[in-house]
DNA sequence: CGTTGTATTGAATTGTCTCAACGATAGTGG
DNA sequence: CCACTATCGTTGAGACAATTCAATACAACG
């Protein structure tokens, strides 16, 4: 009891207050009604902070909490047996990293800071338990998996069909509306991974990913300098994002 | 009451029995303790048959259900603004479809038949309401979802770093593994989808499917003849499948 | 001011696609 | 049972987008 107490108030400090987050209508909180919201508080660590290129959790190491994005960002990638690496995603403010590695006793990918970047960890047992007893909140971890189900869908089309022009238009486009969500400028914002990150991501060489940068710039769609980028006509990127299989009738 | 009986009743026929399917050891009721299953059986509409060629439900249209697979096989697809399809996987028996369509109103993809098929219905408001109560069944819905989109990136990696040959060579251990769960043989079976198929849902185009089963044909590797097929040197398509980085390292 | 990692640019190579023709197979109706 | 047709699968030759290899530019940092 005391000891409860105790705890209670040792963690008081660090307890999350998704109450005043500005992210609770993009994170989990967004499920939960208002009473319930200190249930969700209680289970959450909050306020881990990452450095750029720390591990948030390491492949291969036993599976234990997801984690959602307060600030900065993460990439998630896979490393396979020939010690290739494979990015499999980036996350943003608001999105729950480690929904892949609910089926398995261990992590199914390394998750590492982009930049410095702070982090609200979930504790899964836990966490399944609120679930159960929360309809809205299974709901919508139903939701945010299927939607990463979709999401990982909608990049596997992106690499077997598109060209390298249209890959990278719409990584742009989505981390446009990505920033916008955020009530961000979603035509000027920095990148927050580098160029291999991108290719590797889109199943690209980092040279063409570079040449395709330069395309874009010359033919006046973005500005481009190292990280910092303008969208300098959002149109024609949709444009050439899904302008695959009609032939040049732009 | 009365009604509840009457209903019960009439449903008898039909109602699932899971306990002595053969394929529980794949499908949801693995979760279910013996003395639940009579609950998970009382949500399922078992017993819906499809032709080949026949929907089992469609893109955009209201989501109610998730399928899981008795016999026969599906084909799962999307079809983008321009009217290209994507397929995004093949389902065999034991296995669930329509996970990536619980984030939205609307199926995010078509369901096909590929073969006469035999399903399984979970309405999917009886399903949550059923995981709400049952913790097991609900982790095991967790690991399905997490399992797809696992699986989602291992065909995201295989389209992007991969050459025509390791993405069939990968397919063909795909189907053989899934063939020998099922306590077939898993070296001599008969693809349930055309080639047009297995190209669209590997990236590439027909003629390269034909060229590269002519080519592990006549390496030896398989016996193909139309969608029968024999794999005659396993041991060479893990080879194939997994030796992309190291080069001509036979 | 080198050093290291990251980004850009160029030239040559290649795997896959496209276009096109042909063969095989299955289903249909006379 | 046999054409007839449609669909599916195979094979060949040329084109092209992206890769690879190689060199250079740039930025951050101790």
């Amino acid at each position: 009891m005391a000891q409860a107490i105790r705890l209670r108030q040792a963690s008081s400090p660090l307890k999350a207050s998704c109450h005043t987050c500005s992210l609770s209508n993009l994170c989990l909180p967004l499920a939960v009604e208002e009473n319930d919201l200190e249930r969700l508080e209680d289970i959450v660590q909050q306020g881990r902070i990452f450095n750029r290129g720390e591990h948030i959790f390491d492949q291969s190491t036993p599976f234990r909490s997801c984690f959602a994005v307060r600030s900065g960002s993460i990439k998630t990638s896979i490393i396979t047996e020939n010690g290739e690496e494979q990015v499999t995603g980036f996350f943003m403010p608001g999105e729950l990293v480690g929904l892949d590695s609910m089926s398995s006793e261990n992590y199914a990918c390394t998750a590492k800071a982009l930049e410095r970047t702070s982090v609200c960890e979930f504790p899964i047992e836990k966490l399944e338990e609120l679930t159960g007893k929360l309809p809205e909140l299974q709901h919508h971890m139903y939701h945010l998996m299927s939607q990463e189900i979709q999401n990982s869908h909608q990049l596997a089309m992106l690499l077997s069909k598109n060209t390298a022009e249209e890959r990278i238009a719409a990584l742009l486009l989505s981390l446009s509306s990505r920033f916008q969500r955020r009530r961000m400028s979603g035509t000027n914002f920095s990148l927050p991974m580098a160029r291999n990150d991108i290719a590797n991501f889109l199943g690209l060489a980092v040279e063409t990913v570079s040449r395709v940068f330069t395309r874009f710039q010359n033919q006046g769609v973005i500005k481009a300098r190292g990280r910092e980028v303008e969208l300098l006509d959002v149109e024609a990127l949709q444009m050439v994002s899904r302008e695959f299989s009609r032939q040049g009738g732009q």
